[in-house]
RNA sequence: GCCCCUUUAGCUCAGUUGGUUAGAGCGACGGACUGUUAAUCCGCAGGUCUCAGGUUCAAGUCCUGAAAGGGGCGCCA
């Protein structure tokens, strides 16, 4: 028996040629031609058996669904629709698929919404296929990019004891019996009988780490899950979800705006150049979607003209007190339009906002920077004004914020300060003020949501489709 | 957490102002078919109209509540 080859590598082989192809049924047509996928690619093979030669009990078994191995003989093919055709001389069903009771049936195009409540099987389509092949070509062009840069990664902590981040509410980790937790004689939970000995949580951004990496190695980023306990019920939040966040001594703001714009530019066009076949597949189901909608919500370019605008034209930078002037003065605030009118100086922008800077006023990628000390976290670097710091946030057309990030406040006395003014204990935190107290550095990181470029490349339109098993409030499923 | 929408066959959906026995396409099943491409053709089965109450002579249709799903907002990545 000749060795297996991957359909995806079968369509570039020479012909005339004896193979094995392994993968599942797609389709089964006129009893005589099987599409067959493994995964591989898009693409499925077609598969021509001769009844006579294929028993009539197989042939029976060749249900849409079904594990299959074919031995056969590549040639070029007799009929119109593909280049190549596989012409069986053995067809051995590896797993039987009760076509009665399995519940995807190519054919009736299942909705996004049905199939997610078999995310178990949803890999089965191609939809659902190209979206993980172009996640997992991502997750690979990340590390390529920060490795050719000479960037180390770090694996950041999964389980923190640190509770003062500030990114939001957090997953308790404990071994304690709920039921009958230890008690200190106030009443309290005594965590330290708890496996750690103190409380602990999931972390909800490894950033604190990569900093005390960073201020020894100089470039380093994590790329690890990150959980987040806030009831988000939207088409952009995850409780668990996947971030990387780079992290570079000596950078200033603007070098970091540049890394985020040349990391984001590199993701996007290795997409581009290793997942053509996924994204115009992406594309073509988009554009079927959009059918449906009304012309005035239908995009106005496709989803590879979208990616390829994003890499021809600079990231649009501007500060926030720039953002509220424009904001300030937009016909919607003008008139009324915006649910939360642009009043003065300080406000905090609303999804309404940022959508409007990117989709409608700049229609490109915008990085918004220097927000008011009030609205950002401790760590930022104070301008010098002492109003604004150091922060940027990267918004992109249909996702919104993409990434957030700073330069990080090195001076030890204006952290102090600032974690003074927001009740940041300062105790729990001694570890992270070393850094600042031993050879502190200018630095300067972001975070990036995985997930949310996944979404912006794969033109899909809910984040729970971007990732295999997704977590939100509610559902643990799988 | 707040607001809005949806729920009818395995899937996607029709179902008029409340009025006989609730429909279609696809899928499944049975059959025909040796060049099909979401194959085609013939045939056939498939329903507690999400659930619980209520209004009515009469409810898939109206009202109340619940559940599940979807969307928007907030929190953020």
């Amino acid at each position: 028996m000749s060795k297996r080859i991957k359909i995806k590598d079968i369509f570039s082989a020479p012909v005339n040629q004896a193979y094995t192809i392994m993968g599942w049924v797609r389709t089964f047509r006129n009893n005589q031609f099987i599409s067959v996928n493994d995964g591989s690619c898009l693409a499925n093979i077609q598969v021509v058996i001769n009844s006579d030669q294929i028993g009539e009990d197989v042939i029976k078994r060749i249900t849409s669904g079904a594990g299959i191995s074919i031995q056969g003989t590549l040639i070029e093919s007799q009929g119109k629709g593909q280049t190549v055709e596989i012409v069986a001389d053995r067809v051995e069903i590896l797993g039987d698929c009760d076509a009665e009771t399995y519940p995807i049936q190519l054919k009736n195009r299942p909705s996004l919404e049905y199939l997610r409540e078999i995310a178990h099987l949803r890999f089965r389509t191609n939809a659902f296929s190209a979206i993980f092949r172009v996640r997992h070509a991502l997750a690979f062009a990340i590390h390529k990019f920060f490795n050719d840069r000479g960037f180390f990664y770090i694996h950041s902590p999964i389980i923190t004891a640190s509770d003062a981040e500030g990114a939001g509410e957090m997953f308790q980790v404990t071994t304690l019996d709920l039921n009958n937790p230890p008690r200190n004689e106030d009443g309290s939970i005594n965590y330290k009988e708890d496996f750690f000995e103190k409380h602990t949580n999931l972390t909800v951004s490894g950033q604190l780490e990569a900093e005390l990496a960073a201020l020894a190695l100089s470039e380093v980023y994590t790329f690890g899950p990150t959980f987040r306990a806030e009831n988000s019920n939207t088409t952009r939040h995850l409780a668990e979800f996947w971030m990387i966040e780079p992290e570079v001594a000596f950078n200033d703001l603007d070098d970091n705006m540049d890394l985020a714009e040349d990391m984001l530019k590199y993701l996007i066009q290795y997409a581009l150049d290793h997942c053509a076949e996924d994204l115009a597949f992406l594309e073509q189901r988009l554009l079927d979607e959009e059918k449906q909608k009304p012309q005035a919500d239908r995009s106005e370019m496709t989803l590879i003209e979208k990616l390829k605008f994003c890499l021809e034209h600079p990231f649009e930078r501007l500060t926030y007190t720039e953002a509220i002037d424009i904001l300030k003065n937009s016909t919607p605030n003008k008139k009324g339009k915006f649910q939360y009118p642009i009043k003065a100086w300080g406000a905090d922008l609303q999804s309404e906002h940022e959508r409007y800077l990117v989709e409608k006023h700049f229609k490109k990628p915008v990085i918004l920077t220097n927000y008011p000390k009030e609205i950002k976290a401790f760590y930022m670097r104070m301008d010098e004004d002492g109003k604004t710091v150091r922060a940027m946030d990267v918004l992109f057309p249909g996702i919104g914020e993409i990434i957030g990030g700073s330069q990080r406040e090195e001076r030890l006395d204006k952290l102090m300060q600032r974690m003074e003014e927001m009740h940041i204990p300062k105790d729990e935190m001694s570890w992270f003020l070393d850094t600042r107290k031993y050879g502190s550095v200018p630095h300067a990181g972001f975070g990036l949501g995985f997930e949310r470029l996944v979404l912006f490349v794969t033109g899909m339109t809910n984040i729970r489709d971007v990732i295999p098993f997704p977590r939100f409030p509610g559902s643990a499923e799988f």
